[in-house]
DNA sequence: GGAGCGATGATTGCATGCAGCGTATACTGG
DNA sequence: CCAGTATACGCTGCATGCAATCATCGCTCC
């Protein structure tokens, strides 16, 4: 919810900024405990910060309390059918304004480009067998579009459904008719977009998600 | 994006969850300046839940950084059209995945009651020009809505935008106009929801709340 | 040998202390 | 009377200290 614009100050803040980046690279386990100590010593703080930024990733739901202090989330499978929910329909209102948006002639050209240009790069790591540089690709691919919707608490709400769904997830890529599909499905969105139809980048964008939620499959 | 069951022990959570439940009662006016101190003495605690707690608040967005620590977030008129925009979508979801569940038998006969007793107290208290207890039922209908679409994923992201609404507003529900459609409109939620048909449902709550964003008037 | 129980250790949760910083106020000079 | 400046106060931000709590490990008893 915040404006990604605001960037507060001070040490609490980095940390989370810091652990939040850690959780959506996937460097924590799910079920793995964290402890203020530790935290703290490795990135150089007290406990204090350490211990808020912890608080905050209570609320976003990325740890949950746990025996002693708290534990890395885990994703029940109801869970992810849920969070995919959510996903495909703010995925889909994403698309849907950054047509909107194209059409109003919002959008600048280089914008577009970098869209066809992040496409390509999945498709090259996804050709490559990375499943970790698919996952990055995939999700800076995303992240564009929902830049390209340009409605701040929009990309935050991906930004909270995004992270949950990275803790767990590699992306499960080697099923073929999945990697084969999901380049022909984004070329789908970003042509809508360049089109500036947000009914035809809304139902694909739609049906790229859910066909991700087909086929994720958290880990155990 | 927290499973709302989870209930985090611990007089920081109590602290958030206090001023949580302020901001969206619209007891703090925006711009005002909050103090550790002061909310510390205030709630009876030391300055360090509190603390916790703006910590919070403010990746919530329900605070901002000020000259002097934080300041209760104001909404732009850009800012406020976003959140409709989001809120719109967020709420056309809720009532189609209500809806998709009546279809399916899960809804009990009693939540679809609810839902229309939510209505008519909405209407009771727009018919007694009473805007504090006309914007209380009104969320009140809306959460249960929420609810009834049964993935507390969407719940979240649904309370994160009515709390950053709810800060600058008392629902502007003097426009006559405004207030004669807007019972008409929940209950065609309503109706959609109770026959189980998605699509009547998911348009009905978009409508709705994208001519609630049009009465919409952030406070000056 | 297994199970129950007690002690110890680790870890959280909150309070307080201290330094740094910015704001506001009061005072002085023009 | 107004403007500029210096001082002092309030407030935040972080670190540390202390008590309470819970898990784990070892011991004893059956």
């Amino acid at each position: 919810m915040a404006t990604p614009s605001d960037s507060p100050p001070g040490s609490a803040h980095a940390v989370y900024a810091t652990l939040r980046h850690r959780f959506s690279n996937g460097e924590y386990a799910p079920g793995q405990r964290l402890t203020e100590a530790a935290l703290a010593a490795d990135l150089g703080v007290s406990r204090t910060p350490v211990r808020e930024a912890i608080g905050r990733l209570l609320t976003d739901g990325l740890v949950v309390p746990a025996a002693r202090g708290v534990a890395v989330a885990a994703l029940t499978p109801a869970e992810a059918e849920h969070l995919f929910t959510l996903r495909a329909d703010l995925e889909a209102l994403a698309a849907e304004l950054a047509a909107s948006r194209q059409a109003l002639g919002m959008l600048a050209p280089a914008e577009i480009t970098a869209l066809d240009l992040a496409v390509d790069r999945v498709e090259e790591a996804v050709n490559a067998h990375d499943p970790r540089a698919s996952a990055q690709a995939n999700l800076a691919l995303h992240r564009a579009i929902g830049a390209a919707a340009g409605n701040p608490f929009l990309e935050d709400a991906l930004h909270r459904v995004w992270d949950r769904i990275a803790v767990t997830t590699v992306a499960n890529l080697d099923d073929p008719h999945w990697a084969g599909a999901i380049t022909e499905q984004h070329r789908a969105i970003v042509a809508g977009i360049r089109a500036g139809d947000p009914e035809v980048a809304r139902k694909a964008a739609k049906t790229h998600i859910e066909a991700a939620g087909r086929a994720y499959r958290p880990a155990p």
